[in-house]
Parts: C-alpha cells; structure tokens; sequence
DNA sequence: CGTTATCTTGATAGAGCTCAATTTCAGTGG
DNA sequence: CCACTGAAATTGAGCTCTATCAAGATAACG
C-alpha cells in the first residue's frame, strides 16, 4: 500500500482527532480484508441478507438498473467508503455495486460495529458522520441531474470527486488518477455516453478540466469552480460541535 | 385528529410489531409539537445547530436552491417522515425545509432518542429502518431523474406517493388528497412547470393518472404501475429479519 | 372587484438523444 | 512481428424532448 494509513482513517480525521485506542479499534474493524477483480458485482438488487463493506483500495459504484436495459450509477464510491450501508437495515438491497477497478474491501462485522459503537461513542458519531456526507452526495448528484445543464453539471461533479479523494490522500486538489471510462461517467451523470464524449471536448476547449487517459486535470480549478458554482469548501463539513462563525 | 394513531408509528408498525412500552416511548418521544403554517421555512441552507423534527401532520419538503434562481425539490415529506435527521451531523444543514400546508411537527430531542435507542434495541432499528426506506426513495427519485423521461417519471412519482401515503393511513392506494402545486411537482421532477402540466395532460388523456384540483386519482392503477414500471410491492421493505423467500 | 397566483395553451428554439460510421488502442494469437 | 479482435473514444446528421417566450384563462383573496 502506498499509504501509512487507510482511507477510512483519514477520512474520519477530518471529522476530529483520533485517539490511539480509536485508531486500533479502526485497525481491528477492518481486520478481514479481500481483494476483488475489476467489473465483478459485489451486491446485487434484490438480493436478501447482503452484507455491508468498506472500501480500502480501488474505486466502485452503486447502481440501478432500469427496464429498458440503462442504468443509472447512483455514486461512485472511493477508498474509505462505505458500500451498501444505507440498505444494510432492508429486507433487500435496493441496488446494485460493481467494482471499477480491482479493490481491497473488508466486510463489516455488524457485531463488532456496534461493540465499537459502545466502546467508543465519538468514533461512533464520526463514522456516521460519514455515513451523513456520504447522503449529501447523493443529494448534491441529485440536485445537478435535476437542474444543471451537462456541461456545469460535469465540471461540478469532476470537481466534487476531486475534493471527495483529496480528502483521503488521492491526487493533488489541482488533478487525480481517474480510472474510468467515459460510459461509467455517463451513466453517473444521467446522459449518453455520446453526448458525454462532446461535453467532455467543450470542458477542454474551455480550459475548465480535461478528462482524458485515466487523468483529471483542472488547469484553473479557481475558474471551473466559478464556473459550475462549486464550493471548494462544499466537502469541509466539519464536526458539529464547531461554534458559529 | 382524525386517526388514532399518529402516523410515524402506523410506518414503524410496516417493519413490525411494537409492544405497549414501545408505543409509550413513542408517544414520549412526540411529545413536544408545535404547529407551523404553510410556506414556512423550517431549516434553511447553510443554518448551524438545527433540529431534526418528525412530521406529525401535514406536507412539507426539502430543497436546494441553485445560482439562477431555480430550485431543486429533494424529497416531499408527509406525516411521519423525519425533517433533517441526514444533516443532524453536519455542521450546518445542507438544505432547506419548507411547509407545503400547515403542518404539525415535534422537535426530536436528541437526548431522548439515544435514552429510547438504549431501552429499546428493536425500536431502535424500526427507526434506522424507516430512515434508510427515506433515503432510498431519495435514490429512486435519484433515477427516475436521471434516465426516465417526463411521462414516466410524473407517473412514477405519483404511484409512489400513493404508496408512501397509504402506508402511513392516508388515501386509498387508488386515490388520494395532494395538496401541492403544479409548481412544486415540476420541481420535485425536475422541469418547468409549463412542461408538466403538458405531461399531466397526456397522463389524464391516457388514462393513466388524474392530477387535478388537489386530488390525485389512478383509473386504473395495476396498468399505471405496468407502464411505468413502478413495483406496486417497492415500498414493502419488511424488516431484514424476515425469511428469504 | 381589482389583484395576484395558478393553470393552460401556442409558437419557437435549443439541448440532448438516436442512428451510423470511423478511429484509436490494448490485447491476443498466429 | 504483424494481422485480428473488441472495447473505448470520436465525429456527423437528423430528430425528439424539453425549455423559453408570450398570452390567456381561471380561480383564490383581500
């Protein structure tokens, strides 16, 4: 691994300092790791008695499936995410995740969750802290499909997924490593692959991102942040004990 | 009132049974309410230190606002749904609520809940459980934006406030009372409102779905559902203890 | 009754989709 | 080493769905 520390970890220290006993108890929640091939369906819709996980290495997404053969990936989730959590309570899940590239995850023990949970009442907030950020996305995703045009409502989310791996020690603010595919894309942004493809060659022209070879770059990130009307502290939920500004 | 029993606990009952100390706790639970008139902004964008509550009574929804001026609507939440538990974390809310009628709604004390979550394990999940049923409506409405056009998804969303209201005691699945506008349903769905009362007119031409003055009636629901692909059965997540089938 | 929000309809423009074809490039096998 | 293959990316042309602009009709309301 080419990081002291996992994801999840650097995650959850930006909710607050971690403790020595907590960031054990973190070792020891992830203590049963796999590893999974790229394109492989983890949970699938429908599915009873899934299990929850969390992403260590490697990129998936969550996803439905619609009658007429589309999708519609519903996020992306990356290192120190979590998978399935939300339907974790469901009799079935309600979609389906598959991995992008090859992946490390660790089943969650809900057991020792919650043993955690008890143990550690501020890990507990932290982490659904997370669970809570992880929501908002999703709202956020919700509210560019619904009322952004194509081409702000890529920029915006190129620009949120930068700001969401910085967060755990992917890339450098400015740009990132980007293993997908322009179809992946596409269905994560409700449009064609096609209609995609053109966009992408306006965002480029405009010198707002370039999105090309497994590579996200921003050449102004200032600018495309102007541009779509993306927060560049939208990501900095801090803990709620913060006092008013 | 008009029922006898308050409709969060009609939608816990879905997920199972609850004993008479759980009801007691309920009750508790709700028993600070306050009553607030239509188009009031509960929570708004960007607020610190702002409170989850439970809808007793009434509509309401949530919504962000974008540059232009438009507004995506999120979610419309009717009685028994939770206002603004997804933020309770964050340090400041990451969107707006505001009342479709006059409503009635408890402020949920955070102290309380955790004391309920300690007495009562079961109560507990039936909560988390009736939290993930809302944010995966958040994910359906998610889909139906992103790869279903006008006409299905209008119907689509229609079929599932019907579901979501019944479940609670209200209307009869065939048929029930909306007060929303054509307005607030264009923004729910993500077009003008000019489009929709289009579609809404092609609905009623087809026989599909009638929305008019306040009322919205399925002539013929099973052939609505089949159109559009809408799983009469979706929102019967039963508890995760249940059998595989 | 005037005022204002909501609903309705028409005409036109534009964003994004569909169908079709071509190019690029990493594998893979001969 | 090079032809073959298949997935991903790219470009063009035409069409459909949805937005925009404009104008009435209806209905709630002080």
């Amino acid at each position: 691994m080419s990081h002291l520390e996992d994801a999840l970890t650097r995650k959850l220290r930006a909710f607050g300092p971690l403790g020595n006993d907590e960031l054990s108890m973190l070792e020891e929640l992830q203590k049963f790791r796999a590893q999974i091939a790229a394109g492989k369906e983890v949970v699938y819709e429908g599915q009873q008695h899934h299990a929850a996980y969390i992403l260590r290495e490697g990129w998936a997404c969550s996803y439905k499936r619609l009658r007429d053969g589309g999708r519609q990936i519903i996020d992306i989730q990356i290192p120190g995410d979590f998978l399935g959590l939300r339907s974790l309570l469901l009799r079935t899940s309600d979609h389906s995740f598959v991995t992008l590239t090859d992946v490390e995850v660790c089943k969650i023990n809900t057991e020792g969750m919650l043993d955690m949970f008890r143990a550690s009442p501020r890990l507990a907030v932290a982490l659904l802290w997370a669970a809570s950020r992880d929501e908002a996305m999703v709202v956020e995703h919700l509210v560019g499909i619904g009322r952004r045009d194509a081409f702000e409502r890529t920029a915006h989310f190129l620009l949120e997924l930068g700001a969401r791996l910085k967060l755990v020690g992917y890339g450098t603010g400015d740009s990132y490593d980007c293993p997908i595919s322009q179809s992946v894309l596409a269905d994560t942004l409700g449009m064609t692959a096609i209609h995609l493809n053109r966009v992408l060659r306006q965002l480029r022209e405009a010198k707002v991102v370039n999105f090309r070879d497994g590579k996200v770059v921003f050449p102004d990130i200032a600018r495309a942040a102007e541009i779509t009307g993306f927060d560049l502290a939208y990501l900095d939920h801090g803990p709620v004990t913060h006092e008013p500004a």
